[in-house]
DNA sequence: AAGATTTTGTTCATATATGAATAATGCAGG
DNA sequence: CCTGCATTATTCATATATGAACAAAATCTT
């Protein structure tokens, strides 16, 4: 929904109101490139992290590197292990905590989610060519201060 | 979630990263502005395009409005409902469509968010003087191209 | 007028997110 | 060693969002 702002009077609003649009359609064409695969933004991110790591992480360790609350990748972790892209392992030194292990399925999803993905980003880089990036950055810093 | 684009190797990457965060950031604040009122972003915004209409609206009207399918807005005007901010009122004049109406209550929530939505753009605009806001928004243009 | 189509809202299944409460396990200090 | 505290994941309730399937009502077509 494109909830936020809903009066853009001034300009402070139309800026706010622009930046996240821009955000949501970003989330759109990104969950769009990797619709291919089966695979969603949150299912990818955690992937990545997974892979990225090269071993398997504790779910608490993956709500951390995704930042959000342990709930949410208990959730992400039941349906990437419904898809069959991760399995649960408990960790037999210390009992508590389970770790997701990307599976063989869930490596090729990944390699081939990088790719739609890397095809977006050089879309999205060829667009932004000779555009003050530069200026874009410190708008951001500021609007986070 | 911080979900989107794990990976920030390159500028692009660390552009649309930066957006969807500062994007998500902003949102926290409106949200966390809204609180106090036992608002939130959507709920605040349902009424926002309700009291700017000045009457009940239809149910997919204000779906449309607030850019989303009607099955959200069947859900929030049932919290909205519960919460006594708005009444569902059947038209006799075309039975299928159920206007959503503003209550007493649910124009005084608005007005004391609307103070406190004020005052967070308030705070962004002071922050965004001598932001070069032109190639922000030429950013964000390109961005969606 | 009868039948087909469109419009409208709701319901259901699902995905994502949060936060509170709970259960199981591990650990530190007495 | 036990007791209390911390950590870990899960469960539950809730909010937001989508889209498919549905029911009721209105409209169009013949």
């Amino acid at each position: 929904m494109n909830k936020i702002f809903p009066c853009q009077e001034r300009e402070a609003d139309r800026i706010v109101y622009a930046l996240v649009h821009a955000a949501h359609e970003l989330e759109r064409r990104y969950d769009e490139a990797l619709l291919p695969e089966g695979l969603t933004a949150a299912k990818f991110a955690a992937l990545c992290k997974l892979v990225q790591a090269g071993r398997a992480l504790g779910l608490g360790e993956l709500a951390e590197q995704l930042t959000c609350v342990r709930s949410n990748i208990t959730q992400l972790v039941d349906r990437l292990e419904s898809d069959g892209l991760v399995v649960r392992v408990v960790d037999p030194a210390d009992r508590r905590t389970v770790r997701a292990q990307v599976t063989e399925l869930g490596m090729k999803r990944h390699t081939e989610g990088s790719k739609h993905v890397e095809e977006l980003l050089e879309a999205i880089s060829t667009s932004l060519k000779g555009q003050d990036l530069a200026a874009f950055e410190n708008v951001l810093s500021a609007l986070l201060m």
